[in-house]
DNA sequence: TAATACGTTCAATATGGATTGAATATTGCG
DNA sequence: CGCAATATTCAATCCATATTGAACGTATTA
């Protein structure tokens, strides 16, 4: 390989990096898929560790997320007994399942709180209203009505365009 | 206010916190959006720092990055010196202010990577077509692909949707 | 203009979470 | 089965970055 090409190969992978890093995922995921991406021959672990200069247990666990993602897929080689692992190209389907894994984890969590809240409104309705109380109701109500639309977008219409 | 609503008070700002540190903004813009939020009356740095327990600084900061998304604005309160602060419940214009300013801020710094890529695509077109070349060639115009496809989609689509 | 009250900045520090690597589990092979 | 090679786990460590707070800047009042 030229060395123009080993350079923008090495360059990529730093972006990589740089990219998964401010995203907050980790730097070495970005990395190890970049690095298997621009490799013609399938990667083993052992081959990450040297490149990107880590830790086997990270380019283990880098590459079980990407797996989990549909980023790369384990090959087999015959007479190898390492694991061998390329990259899949449709970036579509791979950002698709991250978000759907980074996201979806949030919005699951923050369901209690506002069921909670409705509750406490629902039994309050009877009582006397005083002016905090009101004030708490309405917001309570406005940052509902708001989830309910981003789940609503959420499934029905940023996945979708994001897929093909 | 009652002792329950001033738990889930307590509740919604832990909650904000949370989800804010989880996308890697920091703990401190998540607490102070949703103090404010759920306060009937504007407040103030200092309301902040006490609420929250958080330094000046901390107070500062986070308000002026909230100002600058639009999630809260200034008022002004007659005979008080200290700057006051109510919050916006439009999350829809929040969340798409501060979407267009994170995943803006990154989609400009990877261009120069990729055009450098494609005008080594241009000029080694001429020379000998080893077979690594190739794949490079390969790889980087699918990478060239996709991130059309997503600035395009950016650009057209998610705005528009969360906008309203 | 000085004195005071408040807001902002940024170098220093604390903290959360990414990374390591030795211990452990698993897999392939004779 | 037993051995060797490889992969995974997770407590300890490290590091990026969020947070602090003293110093500085700015606005208001008398």
């Amino acid at each position: 390989m030229t060395d123009e090409l080993t350079q923008l190969r090495q360059r990529f992978i730093e972006r990589g990096g740089q990219i998964t890093q401010s995203i907050g995922i980790g730097r070495v995921i970005g990395q190890s898929f970049a690095h298997i991406y621009f490799s013609p021959e399938p990667q083993t672990l052992d081959d990450l560790t040297e490149a990107l200069q880590i830790s086997k247990g990270s380019a283990s666990m880098s590459v079980r997320q990407l797996e989990q993602w549909g980023a790369v897929r384990q090959v087999w080689i015959k007479g190898e007994r390492k694991d061998h692992y390329q990259a899949n190209d449709d970036f579509g389907r791979i950002i698709r399942r991250a978000l759907l894994d980074l996201i979806g984890r949030r919005m699951e969590t923050t369901d209690t709180l506002l069921e909670d809240s409705e509750a406490y409104i629902k039994r309050s309705k009877t009582s006397s209203p005083d002016p905090e109380s009101k004030f708490m109701q309405q917001r309570i109500k406005k940052l509902r009505h708001f989830r309910d639309r981003a789940q609503y977008i959420w499934d029905s219409s940023v996945l979708r365009l994001l897929l093909k």
